[in-house]
Formats: C-alpha cells, structure tokens, sequence
DNA sequence: CCATATGTGTAGCGTATGCTACATTTTCTA
DNA sequence: TAGAAAATGTAGCATACGCTACACATATGG
C-alpha cells in the first residue's frame, strides 16, 4: 500500500465535492418526479397519485406530500382528487432529465453494461453526471458528430 | 430503516430501480465517512471529529451524531472524546470503497472530464455504480487485464 | 496550576423522505 | 341510485441529516 494512494486528487477543501453531492439530491426527487409524471402522461393519458406511487415504489403518502412541494416550485399543476399535469417549467425540466437519462443509459449499455444493471445504475448515476461528464459520454455514444 | 417493506413487498415495476438508488443511498454516508476516516488516519495518524467535520463539510454535530450510527454498525471504534479508529470491518468497506472511487475517477478522466468535474461527479457517481458497471469501466481503463 | 482556547457532547429545531391507520372523496357497479 | 371499491387526503410517527446555541471535557500556555 504506497502512500501516494491517499495523497492525491482531494484537493483543498474535500467538503466542497460532499456539498455538491448534497446540493445534487435535493434536485433528484423534483427531476425523477416530473420525468415519471411525463412518462406517465404519455403512456396513460392522465397522471395520479397512484400512479406515481407504483412508478417511484413507494406510498401515495409520499407523493402527494412530494407533489404539493412540485406544486410550490410550480412544476405541476394539480387539485384534490384530480389528476397531475406538467407546467411549462415542469416539461422543460422533464425533457432535459429525459435527456440526461437516455445519454447515460446509452452510455452504459455502449460501455458494455448489461441493460438489467444499467437501468438502475443508470436511475442513480444521472443525478450525479456535469455538464463536461454529460458531453463525454455523448462523445463516446457518436464519436462523429 | 424499515428493511423489512422490501423484504415482504416487492412489484415489477421501475419501482424496483429507484428502490435500489434509495438502498444505494442509505449506504453512501457509512461509505463517505469510513473513507474518510481511512484517509485522515493514514495522512494525520489519528482522526478527530473536528476533521471528519472539515472533510465532510458539515458540522461538528453531524458528524459525531453519525459516527454514533456508525459506531453501532461496528465499523468504527472510539469513546467520548477520544479519536475515532475503524474497526477491520470499517477497513475492509473503507478499502472497497476507496477502490470503487479510484476506478470511477480514473475511468471519468480516461473519458475526457476535466479534473474539475471528474473529483465531483466521481464522488456522487461510485455509490451507484454496480459491479458489472465497476468491471466495465476497469476494462475501459486496463484493456490489456 | 489556573485561565483560556480548542474540541466534543447534548438539547432542540427544521426539512426531506419513508410508513401505517384512518377520514374523505370519487368512481364503479349491482 | 345507493352502497361498495378505489383513490386521495390527513394525522401522526420514525429516521437521516443539516443547523445554532450552549454545556462540558481536554489541551495548552503563561
């Protein structure tokens, strides 16, 4: 075991990482939320709460809760008892999560990742991939273009 | 955390995916900091809780609340006010772990990321890489092994 | 050896996310 | 169309992880 292996690329200030790590999952949930709403718009017509509920795997406690937060960032639009749409801002945010998404899982599945890891690799790398990172993968998907 | 729901309770659907980001995240801070521990113990000799606060950036409070859950886990040792040492169980996932980051941030820069970029999104990217996905990007970094 | 500085623990608060149990509304069906 | 079923909301609890403020322990220097 050489030193140098615990010497290098932690720069000054090591929290920084650990703090954008933090800021990136408050982001997370609002990105996996509206990109559901959207699939689900797309495939049933209407989105509810039970529907996000089997979509996240988790209760529908958790997301009206997590839908009247959407609701404040007015990502979505909605009213008791009633189906859940995409605002304008909500769309654009699900189409760029969207976008992030297919790039990474084509990036894996091109790196050689069987799909049935790739998908939930996938689903936790997205929230976590930069712009330069996103560019890359994108790069080594059309090396032509 | 209340395991037992996805013992008892498991749909088919991409439920699935996002439980598993969920479980990956529930491990991500024991991972953090027994790699930090590891780190500040082989640069300083022993490891207090005011540097765990500095690596982490966050407060003294989090960090000893945590290292409380991770002393209970047996990944740590330490007493009141005295340096905390990891446990050979708190080594064996500090390795691993140290492992697993070193792959994904060497594979972000073969790919082209900046430094700048690479230290961050490796940092929030090794918690959700599978072990087909770790072998992937091994192989993208070795071809010849 | 005491005074002060530094380090660590504890109390208590806030947010985000999970849950169960129960109340209410909407929808379906007999 | 009334009663059952399904969907949604609300109450209340738990955990994880942030914080500030304050209390206590330890280390250090005059």
């Amino acid at each position: 075991m050489a030193h140098h292996r615990w010497i290098h690329h932690r720069p000054a200030g090591p929290g920084r990482f650990f703090r954008k790590v933090r800021a990136d999952h408050a982001a997370e949930t609002a990105q996996d939320y509206v990109e559901a709403v959207s699939d689900i718009v797309h495939r049933q017509g209407v989105c509810r709460v039970k529907d996000l509920a089997e979509h996240m795997g988790v209760s529908h406690v958790t997301v009206s809760r997590t839908v009247a937060r959407l609701l404040e960032e007015q990502l979505v639009e909605t009213e008791p008892y009633r189906p859940i749409r995409l605002t304008a801002k909500g769309e654009q945010l699900a189409a760029e999560s969207r976008r992030r998404h297919e790039i990474v899982y084509g990036f894996l599945l091109a790196l050689g990742v069987p799909e049935a890891e790739a998908g939930p690799d996938a689903e936790g790398i997205e929230h976590h991939v930069g712009p330069a990172t996103l560019r890359c993968m994108k790069r080594f998907l059309e090396p032509n273009e």
